[in-house]
DNA sequence: GACATCAGGATGTCCGGACAAAAACGCCGT
DNA sequence: ACGGCGTTTTTGTCCGGACATCCTGATGTC
């Protein structure tokens, strides 16, 4: 039935079977060699063809799954699932965002300096009040225009500079020094501009802003970074998906 | 090393022991018998424990792991996440948000009727332009005051009706219905308030408002449900947690 | 012809074992 | 006292098999 997919395999890579076949089959979806709804070959012939035991093949299926490109129903078989999800939604950064999109942005950094956490802060940022933590303040600019103002605290100051804030994201510069995010918690809300937030944003006082609160930690669950942004409602909007297991 | 945890399973019960185990893992985090840092016995030991073989005891581990529970590092062992990572986001309605918070939603159905899709309505849905698919306009209430202003539409009008959606949410009666809702792509923005919207949500005109347009898909990738809504910015903002995997 | 029953096919769960790789620890020499 | 090296611990990957459960379609009966 299945379409024949043709994997192969490097036993003496370092990069683990059931990773390899996952990324050629997705590589397969791609590009359009498994068309929505085509059905895989049951996971007992697959393990055959590829010569490789059925639990290598699950967990191969089940990444798949778990990212949203393929379906599986028991008695029936697994399946590209139809329609586009547009993939998306990783830990990624405004910056990452606009690169993506093709466009080149640009920041102006008002503000780096470190400065003694009150209360609110040191409670999302797991330390004791009054530590000292950075603080940073930029607009980002896209296509000549600005399009947000960005507040963010960060526990113990990496190394970070002006310069290397200006040329690129911070999510960028903190997976450069080995930060390994993990988990972002997020609070999307809006609200009005207040007159400094409309000057900098070149909006008119009152306009509707959109607004998004950010914690993100690391592997062990401290925080690594909190954001407190502003978003001009009119160029901008957040997009996220949603899988449920 | 572990805190001794003490986890009965029923063999005799449907449900998978991988789960059971999972679910009681959970909830000693819950209740506080594991704390945040604490490391869990290896998982040969905890297999041996439970009388379970090692893979069930990671299929229950790994289950955690994705919902954010537990970091696993190798070498070092499984140990209970720092920090509260607000568990949330599941594919849940703002009905649903809002009973879970302890309000006592109630609903307005403004309008309730099949009408021939037009050409965008059409696209998200993925049917022929000029099929009838219901469309449905509510206001959404909390605590007395106006929350919301929701439009959806759907594709097969499931017995829908009105009295139906006053008493409850749109997912709980699709849920009720069949309908298994996998996969949600959502756009989330602002802007401000028309007349009508800013008459029907007691708000000013002008006033800011979160907007949400969101396409839910089932297993099979067919859209089962299209909605675009505006919430009143200052009573409510929408929190989504994301985890990279 | 319609409904119930049965068989086949597919995924879901679970077991037991084996080796590899990474991280932490202790030992030892300098 | 310090640094390097090997050992131990623990998770990561992979194998092969067994039975359960669910879905679908065909068969058979009324």
């Amino acid at each position: 039935m299945g379409t024949r997919l043709d994997i192969d395999l490097d036993r003496s890579s370092p990069v683990p079977l059931y990773f390899q076949v996952a990324e050629q089959i997705a590589e397969a979806i791609r590009r359009g060699d498994l068309t929505p709804g085509a059905r895989l070959d049951n996971e007992i012939l697959l393990a055959d063809q590829l010569g490789l035991s059925r639990p290598t093949i699950r967990q191969a299926i089940q990444y798949l799954v778990d990212k949203g490109l393929l379906v599986r129903k028991r008695g029936v078989g697994t399946q590209v699932v139809h329609g586009q999800v547009k993939r998306s939604v990783e830990l990624t950064s405004l910056y990452d965002d606009l690169r993506r999109a093709g466009q080149e942005p640009t920041t102006r950094v008002l503000s780096l300096r470190p400065v003694g956490a009150d209360e609110a802060i040191a409670g999302v940022l797991g330390v004791a009040a009054g530590t000292e933590v950075l603080h940073l303040e930029r607009v980002r600019y896209a296509g000549g225009e600005p399009l947000a103002l960005l507040h963010n605290w960060l526990p113990a100051g990496a190394g970070l500079t002006s310069e290397a804030l200006a040329a690129r994201g911070l999510y960028e510069l903190l997976r450069a020094a080995g930060v390994r995010m993990r988990v972002a918690n997020q609070r999307i809300g809006a609200r009005a501009a207040t007159p400094a937030e409309a000057r900098l944003l070149d909006e008119r006082r009152g306009a509707p802003l959109l607004t998004m609160v950010r914690t993100t930690y690391d592997d062990q669950g401290r925080a690594v970074e909190h954001g407190s942004h502003v978003y001009r409602a009119s160029h901008y909007s957040l997009e996220v998906t949603l899988i449920e297991r």
